[in-house]
RNA sequence: GGCCCAUUCGUCUAUCGGCUAGGACGCAAGAUUUUCAUUCUUGAAAGAGGGGUUCGAUUCCCCUAUGGGCUACCA
C-alpha cells in the first residue's frame, strides 16, 4: 500500500522567513510536486512568547511572490486543518494524555529554580533514566500527592520516558542510517500545563501523523533530535506509518563561520530574507530579494542548486524542470556558503530571459523617482537595447537614463581624449548629413554616416565617440546609431547641437 | 564538556576503485566592438593530515585535525 505523498514546511511565525527556511520549503515542493502530491504549510505557533505579529502574513506573502503554492495551508485551508498550532490545543492535550496513560510519559513539577540548581551542582546533568527518580514527578512522589498538586494548581510539564540502552535508528534519505543510544537522549518536556501548549516535538509528531505526512523534509538543526521524534512516534504505536526523514545540509555564513543568520545579510550587503522585513518593535528594517531587484524565478534557481545539483552541466533551470530533475540522492550532505556574486549571475541570465515589457513594467518605479513619465512601448525598447548590461532592473537607469533626458554634463576624461579642436565642424558637418536621412533607421543612419566618414576621410573612431560623447555625455552605451534611431532625429541633432556650444575644446594639442 | 553530522579549486559542485580530478561563479589575460558592457577563447586555482584494505585509492575502513549542528518549560 503506497500513501500519496504529503510533505510540510513548518515555520515558526517568530520573525521574516529566513533564506534558509526558503530552500527548505523548495526542496518540499519540489519533492512533493514530482511525487505528484501535496506540499502543505503549518504555523507552528507553539511558543507564545516568541510570536510576532505580521510573521505568518510574510511568509505566506514570500511564497506568493516566489510562486511556490500551497495545497493546504492556514489562509487555503483543507481536510487536515487547523494548519496553525495555536489552533489545535485539544488535539495535543487528547494525544498527551494517551501517553501519560500509556505509561510512556509522566509528569514533572520541578520548578524551573529546581532545575538551574540541579544543573549547576551536577556537571552535564541530565533528565534522564539516571536521575529522573531523584526528581519531583509523578514517578517519584506518591500518586495522592501528585493529586494534590494538580488540584492545588501547581504548574507542571509533562516528560517523554525514555528506556536507556536502546539503540534507535533514524532512516535519512541524505544521510543514510544514523544510530543513536537512547542512553543519550534525556526526558524532553512535551507539553506544558501552563499554556496548555506542547513542545515541537510533541506537536510535531503528532500533526505529521494526523496530516499523514510521508516526508519530513526540514534543516539539519533537527537531526539530533530525530531520535527522540522516532521514540514518540513508538510510544504512540505509529511506526508503521512514521514519516522518511530528510535532513539537509545548512546554508552557511558566505565568510567566516557559522550557519547563515539573520544579522548576516544587511552586514555583507546582500539579502537573506526573500521581501523586506520591517521589525515593529526596533523599526530595522532588514532588505529583501523582491525589493533589490531579484526575479523570484532566479532566486529559486539558485537556491536550488545550493545543496543539489543535477548530475549534468545545466545551470538554468525553470521550476518545472526543476520538479523533474530533483532528487535526493543528488542533494550534498555539507553546509554551502552562500555566494552572493553567483546569485548576481542568475539574476543576470533572468534579465535576459524575461520578456522586455514585462521589465518594463518593472523599471516603472525608477522611472516615476526620475520624474520621467514615458511610453511603456518606447521604455520596453530601451530595455532591449541595455539589459544584457544589468544584473538588475535599477541598474537600468544607469545604463539607460540618457534615453529619457540629454545629457547635462559631458565625461570629463572622454572629453579631454576625445574632443578636438576640429570636433565642433565635424559635428556640425554631421548634423547636416543627418538632417538629408529620411529613414532614420539605425542601419540606414550607419550606411549614410560611414559613406560620410569614408568620403572625407574622418577618423572613424574619433568622430563616433565625439557623437556619443555628445549624445549620450558618455563614452558608454549600446550601438550608436540604436540610440539616435530610438531617440530620433530631432533629438539627436538637437543633442548634437548642444554639445557643439557647452562642450570646450580643449587648449592644448 | 557531551552527542551527532560533515570535509574536492576562494565559493557552489562532478567523480559512485583506474584521474592528464570535469563544470559554474569570481579572478587574470586575450579576441570581438566606433565606446562601455555583453559575448567568446585561454589561464591560474582543489582531494585536511596520518594509517590501513587493494594491483591501484579523491572514491572503502580507522584515527587525528578542522568546520558545522544540537545540548531550554525555542523552533
Amino acid at each position: 500500500m503506497s500513501r500519496r505523498t504529503r510533505v510540510r514546511f513548518a515555520p515558526s511565525p517568530t520573525g521574516p522567513l529566513h533564506i534558509g527556511g526558503v530552500r527548505t520549503a523548495l526542496y518540499n515542493y519540489l519533492f512533493s510536486k514530482q511525487q505528484g502530491g501535496d506540499f502543505i504549510l503549518r504555523i507552528e505557533d507553539t511558543d507564545s512568547a516568541r510570536f510576532v505579529p505580521g510573521a505568518e502574513e510574510y511568509i505566506q506573502e514570500a511564497f506568493d511572490w516566489l510562486g511556490l503554492p500551497y495545497d493546504e495551508s492556514p489562509s487555503k485551508g483543507g481536510k487536515f486543518g487547523p494548519y496553525r498550532q495555536s489552533e489545535r490545543k485539544d488535539i495535543y492535550k487528547k494525544y498527551v494524555g494517551q501517553l501519560l496513560e500509556n505509561g510512556t510519559a509522566y509528569m514533572a513539577f520541578d520548578t524551573p529554580e529546581e532545575l538551574n540548581a540541579k544543573r549547576n551542582e551536577t556537571p552535564n546533568f541530565q533528565y534522564d533514566a539516571t536521575t529522573r527518580l531523584h526528581m519531583r514527578n509523578s514517578l517519584t512522589l506518591p500518586a495522592e500527592a501528585v493529586e494534590e498538586l494538580i488540584g492545588n494548581g501547581t504548574q507542571y510539564v509533562v516528560r517523554i520516558k525514555i528506556e536507556p540502552r536502546i539503540d534507535i535508528t533514524v532512516n535519512d534519505l541524505i544521510r543514510g542510517e544514523v544510530v543513536i543510544n537512547s542512553s543519550v537522549l534525556d526526558d524532553k518536556v512535551i507539553y506544558k500545563s501552563a499554556d496548555e501548549l506542547p513542545t515541537y516535538h510533541l506537536a510535531n509528531v503528532v500533526d505529521d501523523h494526523l496530516m499523514e505526512i510521508t516526508h519530513v523534509i526540514r534543516g539539519e538543526e533537527w537531526l539530533p533530535s530525530a531520535p527522540l521524534h522516532v521514540w514518540l512516534y513508538r510510544s504512540f504505536g505509529w511506526e508503521d506509518t512514521m514519516p522518511q526523514f530528510v535532513h539537509l545540509p545548512l546554508l552557511l555564513k558566505p565568510e567566516g563561520n557559522g550557519k547563515l543568520s539573520k544579522r548576516d545579510g544587511d552586514r555583507l550587503g546582500f539579502p537573506v530574507f526573500p521581501l523586506e522585513w520591517k521589525d515593529r518593535q526596533s523599526g530595522e528594517v532588514s532588505s529583501g530579494y523582491r525589493e533589490s531587484g531579484y526575479l523570484p524565478q532566479a532566486v529559486v534557481n539558485f537556491l536550488a542548486l545550493l545543496g543539489w545539483n543535477p548530475g549534468t552541466e545545466q545551470e538554468i533551470f525553470s521550476l518545472y524542470e526543476l520538479v523533474n530533475a530533483f532528487s535526493f540522492d543528488r542533494c550534498s550532505k555539507s553546509g554551502a556558503k552562500f555566494d552572493f556574486e553567483k546569485a548576481k549571475w542568475f539574476n543576470h541570465k533572468y534579465i535576459q530571459k524575461t520578456p522586455d515589457d514585462i521589465l518594463a513594467e518593472m523599471f516603472k518605479p525608477v522611472l516615476t523617482e526620475n520624474n520621467i513619465s514615458c511610453g511603456q512601448e518606447y521604455v520596453a525598447k530601451v530595455i532591449g537595447l541595455v539589459k544584457e548590461r544589468v544584473n538588475f532592473v535599477k541598474e537600468l537607469w544607469g545604463q539607460a537614463s540618457f534615453f529619457f533626458i540629454a545629457p547635462t554634463s559631458y565625461d570629463e576624461k572622454a572629453v579631454k581624449k576625445r574632443w578636438k579642436k576640429e570636433t565642433p565642424a565635424q559635428l556640425t558637418e554631421l548634423i547636416s548629413v543627418l538632417q538629408e536621412i529620411d529613414d532614420f533607421s539605425s542601419e540606414n543612419q550607419e550606411k549614410t554616416v560611414m559613406q560620410w566618414i569614408e568620403t572625407n576621410n574622418y577618423p572613424l573612431g574619433n568622430v563616433m565617440n565625439t557623437f556619443r560623447l555628445a549624445v549620450v555625455g558618455e563614452c558608454k552605451g549600446p550601438h550608436m546609431f540604436d540610440i539616435s534611431a530610438l531617440i530620433g532625429k530631432q533629438e539627436t541633432i538637437g543633442r548634437l547641437r548642444k554639445a557643439i556650444q557647452e562642450v570646450p575644446v580643449a587648449e592644448s594639442d
